[in-house]
DNA sequence: TTATTTGGTTTCTTAATGCAACCATTCTGA
DNA sequence: TCAGAATGGTTGCATTAAGAAACCAAATAA
């Protein structure tokens, strides 16, 4: 009796949360995201146990999303670096950051802004082809033929 | 021995995963944007373990994400609806579908369209104030002060 | 050369998850 | 009306995940 696999039932979200969809991964991609790269700098600032790291940052990497790098003269020294596809998540982070502020509060005493600019961020949206901002009610559902999609009854 | 918490983490991302963050919350909520709203259709519809869904609900009535509304003549007959709060994590979850479907392939029989042309729609993108597309190299952590952020060492 | 850092593993306890059985209302069909 | 199904749970038990602490070997710094 394991835990319930999500990469079998046919969904793109489930999917990815069979991949980061426990407490610390994303948790742990977002450090990476703020340059953090050593086993204990990740261990420190998250405050994570290390049994645990050990075992989120083994699945990061078999997933793909970071990579171990040896950087020790002999071996023994590692860094734990974002693949392309880890940086991707830059938006599923930031969306997850903007949704806890507006809704929660900044609870941060931290902020992302611009690297240029100094500025704080747009809000993340969903847009359109032609740019116009989505809703969830601006949207269906439909399958590969375009009808649209049934609710499971 | 308590389950970590995440919201007094002083940051929202943390924040945001306390609520958000175990392995079905965010595919109740995807499902609630699906049009579903009984509890059986839930069960059903994600194969998800009964006292789990129950948990699960409550956990999102809880945090203000979904409300329980009393839609029976004599009562005992519920629907799960969205919230405001609820609605506004569109972005997160199709940042997240959309990422999943660009690295794992489109595992979906589904796909999400504009519902008015039908077509499919644009990446969901982080942006600056002049809409300027961002990647993670393209941003800074500050502080309160607009002081840079410094790593945990 | 000794001490410390690094990146783990092991052990033990508690929490989360999954499955099945059960249960009190409420609706439905004959 | 009355049996039976549907609804929305709860409870008990087995297994897996998570957290804290101790321990450990290789590599590095003092």
């Amino acid at each position: 009796m394991t835990r319930k696999r999500f990469d079998d039932m046919g969904c793109s979200v489930a999917c990815a949360l069979n991949e980061v969809g426990d407490w610390w991964s994303l948790l742990v991609v977002k450090q990476a995201m703020l340059g953090t790269r050593r086993f204990v700098d990740f261990q420190h600032s998250l405050g994570i146990a290390k049994n645990i790291l050990c075992n989120r940052l083994s699945r990061l990497v078999d997933n793909g999303v970071m990579v171990r790098v040896d950087v020790g003269e002999h071996g023994k020294r590692y860094e734990y670096r974002l693949t392309d596809k880890g940086r991707d998540l830059f938006t599923v982070v930031t969306a997850l950051r903007q949704w806890s502020e507006r809704w929660n509060g900044e609870k941060d005493a931290m902020q992302l802004v611009d690297g240029q600019s100094g500025e704080p961020l747009a809000p993340v949206v969903v847009n359109n082809r032609q740019g116009k901002v989505l809703t969830v009610r601006d949207v269906r559902f439909v399958d590969k033929g375009g009808k649209p999609w049934e609710d499971v009854g």
